[in-house]
DNA sequence: GAGCACTGC
């Protein structure tokens, strides 16, 4: 590229963000309405409290007849093994004198026909017991659980058994002598023992104002009675102080909704500027939002308002705003000053997202040259001084936090099978313990399924023996109905286990959890820069996220935290913290947006956690490789116009090329459908042909691009039909977010200028719009397998691809996976000489011919020696 | 013949 060109990029590039600017000036700030099909805020409210109590009464009957059903019809197979697990349940359970005659009777024919089957199959059943007996070494004062009926059960362990099972209620704060025995009885099957706690704060010692109790407070009487009231004068005075102050506040202290409130209430939205405050959730930014309009007595969106993506509820009198993180970041590309805030908040830092990373370095930077904005970051307690010490070490002010102590249990020795280990923990618990709902943290959907099915299993089979056990499984692909049971309150006398993902970590909070079950995995998103592979691998968790999740027993009372690995592993084998996002994803778009800022000297950003350096070179090469930076690294008018969409630069690339190729609907329909991609087809268990079937009755000529493009246009074409998208097995919210995207990507797509055009048969064309985005990702057959031409890496095509049988001999791929392979996700066909006209700089001609023999095309040495990261 | 933790713009 000659350098003249480089200057016409420049000049373009100016007069394209002058345009913008003006465009933005013109739009005046409205209250938006949310779309009455959306009712996203209400969708929050609902999945924040359960207030239907006629569902709930349909749902528990309704649990109940299911359960029922499944516990006849799995009665019919009568299989040995169960019988086995059955009787040993049974025994490890309950003993000879808590049993009626029938239950005894029951027990011995049981018993009768398993020695019977042994007699076959002896040396797997006895593996297969000893998966279930107590550990060998326990002390003799203990109690013991064996096969003998008529061994005489300890007397103290039933007498308070006895009062455990009978009570009806759950009285909060359970005495201290029981509590010992509970441990003792514990210590019998999987063995805990406790070596930490959680500590509560002080005001616990004395008894705590219910929930009801405060509602019935007027709103002034609530906010008195928050910890952060009495500091109200302390932190005025600390934030006139100092410019940024760094806040350490436990969860309960009400920093969230009060600090904004006093801080206008000490003046600082005069001359007419905003408090603004971040959230890392959009659930979070609307219901705080709300709550503080209520406060206010004002109406949400007017004085107090939330600005989220597809959702801008704020207005020109809006004074206090609450958004997400990800909304701000976009807010710095038409504001990079901030100029419209007196003071930024940026909550819950510590849990470190993406966003919230590049706002720092972006916060501090604008502090500097704007001494009149005050900036508060608010922490957890671990990381605080590590906050103070990046913003040049910024007072911390201490905010204590409302928290009930939660006692913490290690295994003695490490559990091979932790799936298993917590269902005998929480069979442990439902039998031993008082009252009071348990959660469970697995690492992902199979594993919820698997253990949802072995606990129906069993407590099925012990039947009546044991007070109601409800189980609740919950992950973000739950469909949102299923997902609002865990907010249903528990029936009386009956327990609730919710088993779920780290969903429950942070995103969702469910009342009433006394227990945790903890094994300490969790499934985490990695990127590797040098192949451009993503993965999704269990690792173990950090102890700041295992802390986390302790911590959700203690919200309502005293709670309990079982972990099911040892103290020594807690210490030594888990780190710190989890490893932020931004050292762990693609930052092709966080790239784009910090150029587009003026960012230049990306390597020597003030990161708080610098990303590695292979992730931000491959981001520059993309981007230069794309035409979106210049020679010099600088941005030109193609990136300009990029970096207005919320996109991978790759797909943002491919929307600017759908221009040229006359097809920008279609390509906007595809950009949407692969943003929500990994959750469009529903698969129930027991319908998985009949689903397979109607996925693949969308296969499309050409390639899955164009089989998702062919989907959302089905779809529109029923008027987006709920009912269409059932009877097809497709997530209906998954193309409601779809529709969402595209509508903002079309927005976008008028405001930098494209012009929107259909084409719809014109498929050759959608798919030279899409090589031209995603040139970077192809893959050439050669000697039947495929290899990609940037890393000559070895990849195959998915198989729930429609070109999985095809084998095409040039192909492009959405994104590489490794799983249990080294996978290309949502493939379509190509022809090579498409390559030569989207990307004459980056292919040459004889790189391309189609003969096996010849040599792999590599990127211009240009592209990685030429490109200058410190401009 | 495979598998989708969680957010967010």
């Amino acid at each position: 590229m000659a350098s003249s060109d480089s200057d016409e990029d420049r000049r373009e590039r100016d007069k394209f963000a002058e345009r913008l600017k003006r465009k933005d000036k013109e739009r005046t700030r409205n209250i938006a309405i949310p779309r009455s099909d959306k009712k996203a805020y209400e969708e929050a409210a609902k999945r924040l409290k359960l207030e239907n109590a006629r569902e709930k009464e349909m749902v528990i009957p309704r649990l109940r007849i299911e359960s029922r059903r499944k516990y006849l019809e799995k009665r019919k197979d009568d299989k040995v093994t169960e019988l086995e697990a059955d009787i040993i349940d049974d025994e490890y359970l309950f003993d000879a004198e808590d049993l009626s005659q029938r239950e005894i009777f029951d027990r011995e024919h049981k018993k009768k026909l398993l020695s019977l089957a042994k007699e076959h199959e002896k040396a797997r059943e006895l593996e297969n017991v000893q998966r279930y007996r107590m550990p060998q070494d326990i002390k003799d004062d203990q109690m013991q659980y064996e096969m003998e009926v008529d061994k005489a059960p300890i007397t103290e362990q039933q007498k308070w058994e006895e009062e455990q099972m009978s009570s009806a209620v759950y009285k909060f704060g359970a005495k201290r002598q029981e509590k010992e025995q509970y441990e003792l009885l514990i210590d019998n099957q999987i063995d805990f023992i406790q070596t930490t706690n959680l500590p509560g704060t002080q005001e616990d010692e004395k008894p705590e104002i219910t929930e009801k109790q405060r509602k019935k407070l007027s709103i002034e009487e609530t906010k008195k009675s928050l910890p952060i009231y009495k500091f109200k004068k302390d932190l005025i005075r600390a934030i006139k102080d100092h410019q940024i102050l760094i806040i350490e506040g436990e969860t309960g202290s009400g920093k969230t909704t009060q600090i904004p409130q006093y801080l206008y209430e000490a003046g600082f939205t005069e001359n007419n500027k905003m408090i603004g405050c971040t959230q890392p959730r959009r659930v979070a930014a609307m219901s705080v939002a709300a709550r503080v309009a209520e406060e206010m007595s004002v109406k949400l969106g007017n004085e107090v308002g939330y600005s989220i993506r597809f959702e801008d509820c704020t207005s020109e009198r809006t004074i206090i705003k609450y958004m997400t993180d990800g909304t701000l970041h976009r807010e710095f590309l038409s504001e990079p000053d901030l100029q419209s805030y007196s003071v930024m908040i940026v909550d819950e830092a510590h849990e470190r997202t993406l966003h919230t990373d590049i706002l720092f370095g972006l916060v501090k930077d604008v502090i500097r040259f704007r001494p009149d904005l005050k900036l508060l970051i608010s922490s957890a307690t671990l990381d605080a001084q590590k906050f103070s010490e990046f913003f040049d070490d910024a007072p911390i002010f201490r905010i204590p936090g409302r928290r009930f102590p939660v006692d913490i249990y290690y295994t003695k020795a490490p559990e091979a099978d932790y799936i298993d280990a917590c269902v005998v923990s929480i069979l442990q618990i439902h039998v031993t313990q008082p009252l009071g709902d348990i959660l469970v943290f697995l690492t992902g959907q199979e594993e919820i399924e698997t253990c949802n099915e072995l606990l129906q299993e069993r407590v099925r089979r012990l039947g009546s023996q044991i007070k109601e056990l409800i189980l609740l499984p919950v992950y973000s692909n739950l469909p949102t109905e299923m997902q609002a049971k865990i907010f249903e309150p528990t029936p009386p006398n009956a327990r609730k286990v919710v088993l779920a993902t780290n969903i429950a970590e942070t995103s969702l909070t469910i009342d009433n959890i006394i227990y945790v079950i903890d094994p300490g995995f969790c499934k985490q998103n990695n990127f590797n820069s040098r192949t451009g592979m993503e993965s999704l691998i269990v690792v173990p968790i950090s102890k700041a996220s295992a802390n986390q999740r302790a911590g959700r027993a203690g919200r309502v009372a005293a709670g309990k935290c079982f972990r099911l690995y040892t103290s020594w592993a807690y210490k030594s084998e888990l780190e710190d913290n989890t490893v932020p996002e931004i050292q762990r994803i693609n930052l092709g778009n966080a790239v784009l947006m910090l150029k587009a800022l003026g960012i230049h000297d990306l390597i020597h950003f003030d990161f708080l956690d610098p990303p590695p350096h292979e992730t931000l070179v491959l981001a520059l090469e993309q981007l230069y490789a794309l035409g979106a930076l210049n020679h010099k690294g600088e941005l030109t008018k193609l990136g300009r116009r990029m970096a207005e969409f919320p996109l991978d630069p790759m797909m943002a690339k491919m929307l600017l090329a759908s221009e040229k190729y006359k097809c920008s609907e279609e390509v906007a329909s595809i950009a949407a459908m692969l943003n929500v991609n990994s959750a469009i087809f529903y698969r129930p268990k027991d319908k998985l042909i009949l689903a397979d079937t109607a996925r693949k009755n969308f296969f499309t000529q050409g390639g899955d691009h164009l089989t998702l493009l062919n989907i959302y246009n089905q779809w529109a074409n029923t008027d987006f039909s709920t009912n269409w998208c059932y009877e097809n097995y497709i997530q209906h919210r998954s193309m409601r977010r779809a529709r969402d995207v595209r509508d903002q990507l079309v927005g976008l797509m008028q405001r930098v200028e494209i012009e929107l055009v259909s084409n719809p048969t014109e498929t050759v064309n959608i798919r030279k719009a899409i090589t031209a985005g995603y040139f970077y990702h192809i893959a050439r057959l050669s000697k039947g397998s495929y290899r990609t031409v940037k890393h000559n890496q070895t990849v195959i095509i998915h198989p729930n691809s429609c070109l999985f049988e095809e084998l095409p001999r040039w192909v492009l791929y959405h994104e590489l996976v490794l799983t249990t392979k080294e996978y290309m996700r949502q493939v379509i066909e190509i022809e090579s000489k498409w390559l030569r006209e989207v990307a004459p700089h980056y292919y040459q001609d004889r790189e391309l011919e189609d003969s096996t023999n010849k040599k792999l095309p590599k990127t211009l040495g240009k592209t990685s020696s030429e490109l200058k990261m410190n401009n």
